[in-house]
DNA sequence: ATCTTTTACTGATCTAGAACAGGAAATCGT
DNA sequence: ACGATTTCCTGTTCTAGATCAGTAAAAGAT
């Protein structure tokens, strides 16, 4: 196949929420099929973004937000010093944008990992949307909620807990979030640098890359590079719970 | 007067939002006087707290979102080992337990710091306002909105900033919301301890004193246990951003 | 195919803030 | 009003993780 034309298979790609894999962990979770169709009607065509480019930008007002459809993403907020903090990583099916849906600017930004697709939902739309699903207004304050639940579980991971148990609770994590996805929880790439995961747990990145390998010696896991084998789930639970550490 | 009589006074207390000063800075920002007074319907009756009660807790389902009217409430999660983390120190205006607005339950409990009045808002109630009322709905994701930019805010906070410019950026901020309340921004009591206020930024309590002493000997504030003053907001504001450091 | 840049890893040193300890003042409880 | 408890403060010691430094491998550019 010509790579002009899968380009153009891609972007014209105009899948829909109703034949998504993703409904069930996506803004769509309990509606039915009318209203997936009225749901579908608002969401834009599908964009393909490639690796390093940017979603939404910290400062601007797109109006939208975003559901990840295929690949991930990673947002941050930049000081006034232009210094970085990851604020998430993204993967399909989850919600971002959401600090813009009062329809004014955006607070982080959003660039992809990846290769990616990207669902954009206009927020206007989405608010009549609210009014005439009534499943839906529902749906995206549970979103947002939970969003906002996840947030203090970080505050928590970031205040309170060394840097074994950062890195065990992001590992657990994303380990989790890829079985809920249809893929290996053992077995899995990082999309992100070892930068991005040090600054997203407020650790160096050679703190991150010493546990990858204390981790490895104690073979809780085994990494190269941007692979990563989950050995002993269980002992990576402990780890992350602060029941064990290594040394 | 008795006090059996004060207490009935402040229990019976049906305030209104309609002339509650805090109009602005509420739920009810934006909305007109009819839709004041739909809304002041579905708020049940303000509640007196006296200091250290809670007003919700983790795990527990409420129905209710909350609105501090006047006093202040401190915010915090527990985790298994029943360690704390204190996420945020609410003042009159604020509102509380959106993490519970998905119906389910709450991820964090609230407690009040001081003697507290409380207004309550149904969530079920509120959900169905939302579609009488447009601003409303627009209100309510604008302030879950904040509520995630400020969470973003605090997660840079916690893992970028070193502990004189996270107090320092804990004190200013009171300092502009006693100041958007009509109190001084200058000089004001704190209802948390050092204790709840290291927990919040992520330090130890004699990290808390001896930075308040610092800021004492370098005339950047006057502190005598509660009540602080602040005496240079200039030179608050660069150790906040950095651009300054004590010695 | 080669050069450049980015990313990952490891070792050595240093330091901010934790942890431990104890005392004084304020607040609480009865 | 008085003892008990909590809160705040200060000094000392210690350590987790930052910072600095350098190498090697992978990825990207031309």
């Amino acid at each position: 196949m010509p790579q002009t034309e899968q380009k153009i298979n891609f972007k014209s790609l105009k899948a829909s929420c109703k034949n998504c894999s993703l409904v069930e962990l996506c803004l769509p979770r309990g509606l039915d099929s009318n209203d997936l169709t009225t749901l579908d009607e608002v969401i834009q065509q599908r964009k393909l973004v490639h690796k390093g480019e940017t979603i939404f930008r910290q400062g601007e007002k797109s109006g939208c937000v975003y559901a990840v459809r295929s690949g991930s993403v990673k947002t941050f907020c930049t000081d006034k010093n232009g210094e970085e903090q990851v604020l998430g990583f993204h993967l399909p099916g989850e919600l971002l944008g959401l600090d813009g849906l009062d329809n004014e600017i955006h607070s982080c930004s959003g660039i992809s990992l990846d290769t990616t697709t990207i669902c954009e939902l206009p927020i206007n739309d989405l608010n009549v949307l609210c009014v005439k699903i009534p499943g839906l207004q529902q749906q995206l304050l549970s979103l947002i909620s939970n969003e906002i639940t996840k947030d203090h579980t970080m505050l928590m991971l970031l205040a309170r807990r060394n840097a074994e148990q950062k890195l065990a609770t992001f590992l657990i994590s994303l380990s989790g979030r890829f079985k809920a996805r249809g893929y290996s929880a053992e077995e899995f790439d990082l999309t992100m640098t070892r930068y991005d995961i040090g600054n997203y747990l407020g650790l160096a990145d050679e703190t991150i890359s010493r546990l990858i390998s204390k981790f490895k010696d104690n073979k809780v896991l085994d990494a190269n590079r941007k692979k990563i084998s989950i050995l002993n789930h269980g002992l990576l639970c402990d780890i992350a719970e602060g029941d064990r550490s290594l040394d």
